[in-house]
DNA sequence: ACAACTTGCATCACGAATGTCGCAAGTAGC
DNA sequence: GCTACTTGCGACATTCGTGATGCAAGTTGT
């Protein structure tokens, strides 16, 4: 387990690999390194000695946006601040960086992934979150912790795609947040209708 | 445009071949010509004489499927039908297409393809339903119609997917579409509770 | 039974993407 | 300035998926 010393400027291509992997992947999911490596300014053999394989590629990716999330949610403190805050804070924390590394959040990984464990984590402390907001009856009778999760994360996936799908128009992460949580609090219809 | 007169068991082979690509592709988006070839008990060549190309093919399937959703909201008669009831009816149909034809309505299809102009049908008769939801007063003020359907297909989204995770679990579609209008039209919250 | 059609199988050609290597040139750090 | 590291480039082997073709065998429909 010899740790190499890497030189400064090899860091640096690292990292600007993995925002033009993003770039390219989130545009087109099939994209070759070589276009990856156009992208990042790069030779295509270069990339190869940074990641072995595609998928080491791919799952590098998948673990640095990982962790871009979790301390997303993390910065919302959500095990002690009053529920309702921290989902919305987290949720316009989670939005910002679901909004930069769309693919790496949403990759297929190989099963026993560093990535898949951390993405984990997130959800169970989410989870731990609704069952605070249940535990506080701040969730309908007949609606469990696991379904507003659910919910919460489909929520959350929608606006992210939209966004991403019309990338000129500008990305109020707060305002979105705030129509996302009211959304899934209230539902989109008037309070007395019922089937 | 001279119809080639098909006998009967090559129409067969067809159907056999399409279910098998949904089954296959679903499990696996990546499948070659081959593994769909093996799932359907045809040789790889016999596909390739059914349909000219992996395209052709994948177009092919979400056309099947489009035409098949497009039905299923069509029974609920969205345009007459009372809003709340036909978009439960609307919704309970669309639920057990989407669940057999996972892949097949997710698949991304080349532009100008026919089973987007379908797509694109559906997704207007469930705006049109939408807008005559809002008028009859069914919408919260501040929730536009064209949220309301993004919010309506993102949970239709997660409920499929969870339902195709779980494929042991049974899928009662009409309980499930209960709590997916439940759901779209008051959330997850209790109703005093706000930000 | 006969003709037309369909299938399976083996084979081939082709292109695309991946991953590896060696060498020359350039750059960071001391 | 010297050394060690890193990069770009070109070349190569390999693998994989696609698509086409010819032929023998089996099946359908009449």
């Amino acid at each position: 387990m010899s740790e190499t010393r890497l030189r400064a400027d090899s860091a640096r291509t690292v990292q600007t690999i993995l925002e033009a992997a993003e770039r390219t992947l989130n545009r087109k999911p099939t994209a070759t390194m070589e276009e990856i490596a156009a992208a990042a300014g790069v030779a295509r053999t270069t990339v190869h000695r940074r990641f072995a394989t595609r998928e080491a590629l791919i799952a590098a990716l998948a673990l640095w946006a990982a962790q871009q999330m979790s301390d997303a949610v993390d910065a919302a403190r959500p095990e002690t601040t009053p529920p309702l805050i921290a989902l919305y804070q987290a949720t316009a924390n989670a939005l910002a960086v679901k909004l930069s590394w769309g693919f790496a959040t949403n990759a297929t990984l190989a099963p026993g992934n560093e990535a898949e464990r951390i993405q984990a984590g997130i959800v169970e402390r989410c989870d731990r979150l609704f069952e605070r907001l249940a535990d506080a009856g701040g969730l309908r009778p007949g609606v469990t912790s696991l379904w507003a999760r659910r919910v919460y994360y489909a929520l959350i996936h929608e606006v992210c795609q939209d966004a991403a799908a019309h990338p000129d128009t500008p990305f109020d992460a707060d305002a979105v947040a705030t129509q996302l949580v009211e959304t899934l609090l209230h539902g989109v219809g008037t309070p007395g209708t019922t089937l």
